[in-house]
DNA sequence: CCAAAAGTGTTTCACGTACACCCATGC
DNA sequence: GCATGGGTGTACGTGAAACACTTTTGG
């Protein structure tokens, strides 16, 4: 069976950044490929789009057939169209990042792709087709995004630490910030509330653990407002 | 002639929100399509992407061949592929907005549309295809954009009044902005220098004529700047 | 001389920033 | 008891916001 048309199509794929956080530093989630081209090399997950599936559908999908996973934040980052950006013909990709939470995602390799493992960002193997390019807009991305709206919560378990947000926002946006002014401001926003619960097993004094208000950031989002850190 | 494929494939076409700003008023270009589907309808700018250009390209090809607009400031927005925004097929579309000096260009309609023509933002015919929803993302975008870059000028005349600036301003953020505090800070950034010239034939006090200087911003985004009014 | 917009400083307040010590816990 | 990170308050300076009158020019 094949497919006719009167003028010659691009292929449409999708391409997904995978960052994950893990004892402070920030990760990506990379894939061996098992297909030509690259065959061997690492990549970002990614794939074709069906045409019964949106290209959000599609990341969705590849994450999940290519990485196990699942329920993931997932927003668009650009569309790469360079002529010459896959060897084989004519490849247009949408490019999406995903925040992950380690500590909830168990990863595995599947059918589509010999191996997927998490690298540090700045410490990953060379990237096959453009995707070095991909993941360098990815990472400013995130850095913009992540000074304007909280989207950092979606890397770390449900309940953490302030410390962990902190060091989160350090890693992430490539500074040092300070403990008092950061508690303060992030408690001010009213988005990040206490649990109750405390840590368990630490060697030292148990940090409590809070949680982020995703109701109440919905609300003040409807209403505008911004979140800056 | 015609071309086969193993898999079926979407169609990929651009698709451009052109802004101008007219007496106060923030534009918009549209065309009337002189095709189906939705012939006589007002529509965004677009078409299909060939295989021989970037979105990016195919983007400002179609401006050109629709609209007469050339040289224009575009940057891509987002890639819309819901299934069904097409009635025909299915069609992937990497929409673009367009900044243009209404000054500057000579607008006319061309082979591939019946008119082009500018329309009030907030007063404009209801649109072709999901063309609305890419609208309010460009509005969206148009504005956020705007506090943070200085994108403003590619709308107005190489030299502009502080005046004329400032009601870019107000018009697109929707609000008021203070007179002495808005001409403070765009002053102080030193990326908005005098001509020399004052304006020509206007009923009262000629206002200075200022141009924004792009080399320093250059320079200034190159060290890590960033500009917000 | 009148209409219309240009141009100009100061005060106030909120917020960001810098900064250091005691506390609780596990080992 | 000591090592480790948790948790807390204040002083200062900068920058945003509010605010009204005089100047210039053309008609």
């Amino acid at each position: 069976m094949s497919f006719e048309y009167e003028f010659p199509r691009a292929a449409l794929t999708v391409d997904c950044v995978i960052f994950g956080i893990d004892e402070g530093d920030l990760k990506l989630m990379l894939i061996q490929r098992n297909l030509e081209p690259f065959k061997g090399e690492w990549a970002l997950a990614g794939g074709f789009v069906r045409l019964d599936e949106t290209t959000e559908e599609a990341a969705l999908r590849e994450l999940e057939e290519e990485t196990g996973l699942k329920k993931v934040f997932l927003e668009q980052l650009y569309t790469f169209s360079a002529l010459n950006r896959d060897p084989r013909e004519r490849v247009v990709s949408v490019a999406y990042y995903a925040l992950v939470r380690m500590s909830d995602h168990q990863v595995f390799a599947s059918t589509d792709a010999d191996d997927a493992a998490w690298f540090e960002v700045d410490a990953h193997p060379k990237l096959a087709f453009d995707h070095q390019n991909i993941v360098d807009m990815a990472l400013d991305r995130l850095k913009n995004t992540l000074r304007y709206r909280p989207i950092g919560f979606e890397l770390l378990p449900k309940k953490f630490t302030l410390s962990e947000l902190q060091h989160l926002y350090e890693v992430i946006l490539e500074t040092k910030l300070d403990k008092r002014n950061f508690r303060r401001r992030v408690l001010k926003t009213g988005l990040v509330v206490e649990t109750g619960d405390v840590q368990k097993d630490v060697a030292h004094r148990a940090a409590q653990l809070f949680s982020f208000d995703k109701k109440r950031y919905e609300k003040l989002k409807r209403d505008g407002f911004n979140f800056e850190v």
